[in-house]
DNA sequence: CGGATTTGACCGGCGC
DNA sequence: GCGCCGGTCAAATCCG
């Protein structure tokens, strides 16, 4: 895959219908060109990859040439921050095998093999030699107005910033907009890190970054009241946590056969019922290939019925 | 009282 | 070398 590229995204659609009659939807449209190599396209190399990215796809779909008029397609701005695709990159994309070496982790479990970096600031244990290596990451965009959402894990928070993007950074932090936060699982030995905060240009729309794998079950599937179906409605909170570990799961292992994809991802979530939806369609970047629509893991959550339109 | 969150300080990477 | 910035630490604080 070299040079130029150009892949049209043709109606991006994730439309929820949700129980209750309600309906939304994201509909996306339009041109997006990137060039291989090219320092401002690394962002969607990464996604293209599954590797590391940590700015929205949505936020990656912006460009200038989207067809949808901006009044009806709220992310069909021009891009205006080029931060968002200069994410530094995967140090090597090639070494996801080794899961344990994630050098941040500070559990007690971890061999110490660097004493006197460690005694500079007590339990750090970042290596000095060689490049930090990232866990794969997998982002998720999720339209709701609550920042953290239920899925399936226990986190405590460790940190939180003002993000570079906001036109305030300054003013972020008194007016509680604009920050990204940190979190961690809280189960010992497992270093799952996720990071959680508002696109910059849609703030409706939140994006949740993993990065790491659980080595545990979800605290929520373990029990017993989660583990069946769903609930009368068809719908059950486990509906969205479920999915959530699948397609983590799933992205993880699909990573390899496709690399020339990438997978646009539209959560529905509504604050007052326990309905959540999930749509997921995956583009082949191919040339003349034609758009490869997936359901993914569509048909495991979602009931037979609502897919049948 | 214990666990979770807040928040300022700190560290390392990176660009200039 | 310096400054910026993302990410993390850890003491203080909050809260159930």
């Amino acid at each position: 895959m070299e040079g130029k590229e150009e892949v049209k995204i043709d109606n991006i659609v994730g439309s929820s219908t949700f129980p209750d009659n309600t309906q939304s939807s994201y509909p996306f449209q339009g041109v997006f060109d990137f060039c291989e190599g090219d320092k401002s396209s690394l962002g969607f190399m990464e996604l293209l990859g599954m590797q590391d990215f940590s700015a929205s796809v949505f936020d990656m779909l912006q460009v200038p040439s989207v067809v949808q008029p901006a009044a009806s397609n709220p992310v069909a701005t021009k891009m205006e921050s080029p931060e968002v695709l200069n994410q530094p990159a995967t140090p090597n994309s090639s070494s996801i095998s080794s899961a344990s070496s994630d050098a941040l982790n500070d559990e007690p479990v971890k061999v110490a093999d660097n004493e006197e970096e460690s005694s500079r600031r007590p339990g750090k244990t970042q290596e000095t030699n060689q490049k930090r290596q990232r866990e794969p990451r997998f982002a998720f965009m999720t339209k709701s107005e609550v920042d953290h959402l239920e899925d399936g894990y226990r986190w405590r928070k460790y940190g939180q910033k003002a993000v570079k993007n906001s036109p305030f950074p300054r003013l972020a932090l008194f007016l509680a907009f604009d920050f990204r936060s940190y979190y961690r699982c809280t189960s010992a030995s497992c270093n799952v890190k996720k990071r959680v905060e508002r696109s910059f240009s849609d703030p409706s729309i939140v994006v949740t970054t993993y990065e790491g794998q659980h080595t545990h079950p979800s605290a929520v599937m373990a029990r017993p009241s989660f583990t069946g179906a769903a609930s009368e409605s068809g719908f059950s909170t486990s509906a969205f946590v479920m999915p959530m570990q699948r397609r983590l799961s799933h992205f993880q292992q699909q990573q390899q056969p496709f690399l020339n994809s990438f997978t646009a991802l539209g959560f529905g979530y509504k604050g007052n019922t326990n309905a959540t939806f999930l749509h997921e369609r995956r583009f082949c970047t191919s040339p003349g290939s034609d758009l490869l629509e997936d359901h993914g893991l569509l048909q495991d959550i979602v009931p037979s019925h609502m897919l049948k339109e």
